[in-house]
DNA sequence: TACATTAATAACCAGTTAGTCATTAATTTC
DNA sequence: GAAATTAATGACTAACTGGTTATTAATGTA
């Protein structure tokens, strides 16, 4: 017997439903639409089970959010891109030697990014760019963007004050880039679920990987090991 | 008017309908299952469309794989792990220092795996091993268990030799590992979108890191540019 | 040519989900 | 306390998709 318009029961027990409560909602919805999207990645998350999670139905989401890919960027702007401005004025305080500002940044990004959810948004950006060319053009322009000049600084600190030799900026930001995403790429994929054995300790990881990148900035350029070929086999 | 039962017309024009190709099909499936599934990812890849871009229709893909997962798992057998036994040889059968074998490792590689459509599946698996567990396992068991034995031959090649210095293994592993595959991550996701300026070659990028690994693998520990501080802020 | 075999097809099914909207009820206003 | 406002709901839809199966026709055999 299907009903053409849907009925409504007075539900008299239920007192915490339909409750207003309009200045949380939002918090909390992106609080379990973090969780979510780091969880299961953007397309696999459910528009239903975000709103189930934060307490709410499925349209009270869209009541707040106009879309998916909506309430994506307001995740990403709630927890990335709005915290730039503190984290370069913390940089820009700094006052010891640019290598010690450099294992301060790292150290402090995997305290303060990488250990938490936040990495998933990075990791779930690299996996799914492809298929949301919409998202990874925001992405790119909010995060990556700032997030590379916020490192080509760092670099340009220690060349200026001669602690660091005069490096190719763009490699110089992907040497920094590159340890820093992988870890946080491995930590959400095969991190959660490869055997024991072969689990690193991010902090220690971090640490070999910072003072390997300071050998490659170091002032006198030092020789290789063994002089390499020059071509390929 | 709604048909029960299908009816069929025939189309005389249409001879290479219903050809019959037993022995190709499956090889062409494969190809376009491992395009696709790199462009696209694994959840995001249509069965339909892999089908119709081997040419054959959706019924005749589930004719010889019997799900979407096989199909997946014959495309990394065909693509990966069928071919390790030829790079173990590869490797074996060097003589020269093992720091050239290193460098000849991770060029290779680049030219064989990293700069072929086959690093888009490490990418796909990075991405979506936490949404489909059993092809997690599946390929930890049969693509990154034996790829880390492979590299931590070569290092234990080098030490044996006394060429490189006495190492933790798993962080050995790990030093070599993160670069090639932050660099197949990077190049299929935002390698395809960021604009000219950013782009980094792969080739330069790969030459960096191994000569930054060698250092940190050569015989005399050599002493940092600063002492580092003990505590973080 | 008649018949058997089986590769290939496409309609179909069952399950899923982003987003909508008519309805309900908590809260505010008068 | 009645009316107005609006936060919240959940049934609904339209579109989509992995996998199935009855039907078709290419090929081989006698």
């Amino acid at each position: 017997m299907p009903l053409s318009k849907p009925v409504f029961k007075a539900k008299p027990d239920a007192h915490t439903k339909h409750e207003r409560r309009k200045d949380a909602r939002p918090r909390e919805l992106l609080a379990a639409a973090l969780d979510l999207f780091v969880e299961k990645g953007f397309a696999a998350t459910r528009a239903d089970e975000v709103a189930r999670r934060a307490g709410v139905s499925k349209g009270t989401l869209f009541l707040y959010f106009a879309s998916k890919e909506e309430l994506f960027k307001a995740v990403v702007r709630a927890n990335i891109s709005g915290r730039y401005p503190q984290w370069n004025a913390r940089l820009e305080g700094f006052e010891g030697s640019t290598a010690d500002l450099l294992r301060l940044f790292m150290r402090e990004w995997w305290a303060h990014v990488g250990d938490t959810p936040i990495s998933g948004i990075s990791k779930l950006m690299m996996s799914e760019a492809s298929n949301f060319p919409e998202l990874a053009a925001f992405y790119q322009q909010e995060v990556i963007e700032p997030g590379s000049q916020l490192i080509r600084r760092i670099l340009q600190r220690g060349v200026d004050r001669a602690e660091f030799r005069r490096v190719d900026m763009k490699y110089g930001v992907y040497t920094i880039l590159a340890p820093m995403l992988f870890l946080a790429t491995w930590k959400h994929s095969f991190g959660t679920c490869s055997d024991a054995s072969s689990q690193l300790v991010p902090e220690e990881y971090i640490a070999v990987q910072v003072e390997s990148i300071l050998y490659g900035l170091s002032m006198p350029q030092p020789s290789p090991p063994h002089v390499p070929e020059k071509t390929a086999s």
